[in-house]
DNA sequence: AAGACGAAAGTGGTTGA
DNA sequence: TCAACAACTTTCGTCTT
């Protein structure tokens, strides 16, 4: 581990201790905060056509998260023939082949990396089946190592592990998804995903703030066909300072369901209560429930609603 | 008949002693 | 560890459109 910059400040705590850890991050040593990666700052010669690689050239995919080597890997291409172009005698072809089998063991090296390979074959599949981003993905997978390395993984689920990081990297990326929604495209439960969040995010001093509801909306909004207006105006009317102390406590998907509901009354657009718990998965109770102390906070008939002043 | 409403009982998580 | 508590769910009967 090298000391990047004694210059470069911790963004939380303030402290002078950042350094680089093993997988190449600039981590504060007294608080744990991630700020970054160390970047090359070299020159970056590509090769754009036909490049023989012989200036020095580099090409491949860029460095990333979702491969347990980072994507940065050399392979031993099958050969026939040697550097002069003769073909290889069947011994010397042997022994290539033997070497090249034995490189591409060292691709996994120990136990972690075996871990990795697993776990980043089932992260893209949950993200893929959930429609996720690559940056969310990336950030995902981050959480993953960083978990791996500090063995939080033992005694866990691979599959429990890696839903947890995805669900903290989608509340980092402020496309907050559910524990039961994360919990319907994998094998762990929405209950042990929760217990493994909670661990992985002391464990590596991750502060994640509560979702506010109005990340919920355009989701929401989408399940249910209601046009921009309508989200818009839900989202203007969760953005209200009378909101805010209604949340507190609440589960966010059931302020945010309820000020849809309410946005589409008020546009005149019907959607029951059913279809909206549907899509909020929460029961139609908690929506009547939320719906009227919205109504209520903000001055407004719930029997005929109409925009807030 | 469908949807909304409200009461009551039950459930699972959090908090504080 | 356990009881108290608040939020939420489930169920069901009644009312309204």
């Amino acid at each position: 581990m090298t000391q990047i910059d004694n210059m470069e400040k911790c963004s939380e705590c303030s402290g002078r201790n950042v350094r680089e850890n093993e997988i190449g991050e600039l981590e504060c040593q007294d608080c744990g905060l991630i700020m970054g990666m160390t970047i090359d700052m070299g020159k970056d010669n590509r090769v754009f056509a036909d490049g023989s690689g012989a200036e020095g050239e580099r090409w491949g995919q860029p460095k990333t998260e979702l491969l347990h080597d980072g994507g940065l890997t050399t392979d031993m291409a099958p050969a026939l023939r040697d550097g002069t172009g003769a073909a290889l005698s069947p011994s010397q072809r042997r022994k290539y082949n033997r070497l090249r089998r034995q490189h591409q063991r060292t691709r996994i090296r120990d136990a972690k990396e075996r871990n990795l390979v697993t776990a980043l074959n089932e992260l893209d599949r949950l993200a893929g089946q959930m429609s996720l981003p690559r940056s969310i993905r990336e950030d995902a997978a981050r959480i993953y190592k960083q978990a791996v390395y500090k063995k939080l993984v033992r005694g866990r689920s691979i599959e429990g592990v890696v839903a947890a990081c995805i669900h903290a990297s989608c509340r980092m990326n402020h496309m907050a998804r559910t524990l039961d929604e994360i919990g319907m495209h994998s094998r762990t439960g929405r209950k042990e995903i929760g217990r493994t969040f909670k661990k992985v995010m002391k464990e590596l001093q991750i502060r994640i703030y509560p979702a506010p509801p109005s990340e919920y909306v355009p989701r929401f909004c989408s399940h249910l066909q209601l046009d921009a207006v309508t989200e818009g105006m839900a989202k203007s009317i969760l953005g209200r300072n009378e909101i805010n102390g209604l949340s507190a406590g609440r589960g966010p998907t059931g302020i945010a369901a309820a000020a849809v509901y309410l946005s589409a009354r008020i546009n005149g657009i019907v959607r029951t209560q059913r279809e909206v718990s549907l899509a909020a998965g929460v029961t139609e109770v908690t929506i009547r429930n939320r719906y009227k102390e919205i109504c209520s906070a903000l001055a407004i008939n719930p029997d005929t609603p109409q925009p807030p002043q």
